[in-house]
DNA sequence: GTTTGTGAAGGATTTCACAGCA
DNA sequence: TGCTGTGAAATCCTTCACAAAC
């Protein structure tokens, strides 16, 4: 990650299905999602890869994974290939997650508006600093961290949200995994040790600025 | 990737060194900054492939491209290969940034304090909103779009990111474009159309969180 | 006529394994 | 002895190209 960039991958399940092949269908499903709000109800292949850049080849390969969801001469339909997608990445459903660091940058990730309307529900913020715990932020109790097992347990938590400074970052992903969590979306600028089964997903515009920038120095 | 997930990469120059390899390369960086600090002098590559959860020989093949810097039967001198990689990724100098978009998110990057101590520099801030032009934040005037191909050329900015929302942001990207950037750290949720030779580069969580679900569902 | 689904081919990337050097 | 640098091998991923379906 690529992209990208900035994707730690830590020996995922076995499976038939490339890693690089998962990371693109919530790409499909976005455009899909925008086509249908367009009025659209068939969509070619061609007309997937003029909108996301890649070859009709490789995202009719991609779909042949998980099955045949096109008619030969005419296309996908809008709206059941974003169904048929959405429950394969388990997007039928509803995930909840905890955030973990409640500066700046957990402000902001609590109160951004993009990821309830996908289905992902923060449900429960912690931080170490006690003065901070018992505070109400964007109508959330934040929590000491010492609770974060039973809270996990009790709102049914499945993604763990890291924003904590980088030399806290490593005990608070132990902590997540020791709690149960198997996926954990990490903005500390840090690629964390997790064990298998764990996977890891790193948001770190840095990382992404500096790879850019061997191609116009 | 990238992640990684998430990076629209289209067509860069020219070279024989794989864009994969130059994603992983701020990765190094990265380790190698925090262990410099640490007092180690040397690395070996099973140590750095510990730290990333890769294998050494893949940090050696990827180093390979650049040279040769690391002494057999000791390892790598830890700021040495920083400093090389550094200079390799154009990491030496400062770069300046523009933000497109001066809303929730656009705020909360101008005040991101990890862009300045990496050299990135946010010069200039731009918003549509007629309302939002001229007020100050974080120490920067707000400008009118219309302004954008003067202000680029005054300030000498290279990277553009864009935090207008996705009904905005494909014209805001032909805008840069248009000012003659070639480097875009793009917050909205979508897959832009760039013309050959400029990079973009996609920050998006719900992406993340998208392809994880898979693995726990 | 158009576009899918897919084996086979081709290309790219990773890993192996070891010669060579410190 | 220990670890790099690197061709060669192995694996992984993408693209081709076309029969089959509409």
């Amino acid at each position: 990650m690529a992209s990208f960039n900035n994707n730690s991958d830590n020996s995922l399940p076995e499976s038939a299905v490339p890693e690089v092949v998962i990371q693109r269908l919530p790409l499909y499903v976005r455009v899909l999602t925008q086509f249908s709000s367009s009025g659209e109800e068939v969509i070619s292949s061609e007309q997937l890869g003029t909108r996301l850049q890649m070859t009709p080849a490789q995202i009719r390969k991609d779909l042949s994974y998980f099955g045949r969801f096109g008619k030969q001469g005419r296309g996908y339909n809008i709206s059941i290939l974003e169904g048929k997608l959405r429950t394969i990445l388990g997007l039928d459903r509803t995930w909840n997650a905890a955030v973990v660091g409640m500066g700046r940058l957990g402000r902001a990730v609590v109160s951004y508006p993009g990821f309830a309307p996908e289905g992902f529900n923060i449900l429960a913020a912690f931080d170490a600093n006690e003065e901070i715990v018992g505070q109400s932020i964007s109508g959330l109790k934040v929590e000491s961290i010492s609770k974060l097992t039973q809270s996990v347990k009790d709102h049914d938590i499945k993604i763990g949200i890291v924003t904590v400074p980088i030399d806290h970052a490593q005990e608070v992903i132990d902590a997540l995994v020791e709690a149960g969590i198997r996926s954990i979306l990490n903005y500390a600028p840090l690629s964390p040790q997790v064990p298998e089964g764990v996977t890891v997903r790193g948001i770190d515009p840095v990382l992404s600025l500096q790879s850019m920038t061997y191609y116009i120095k």
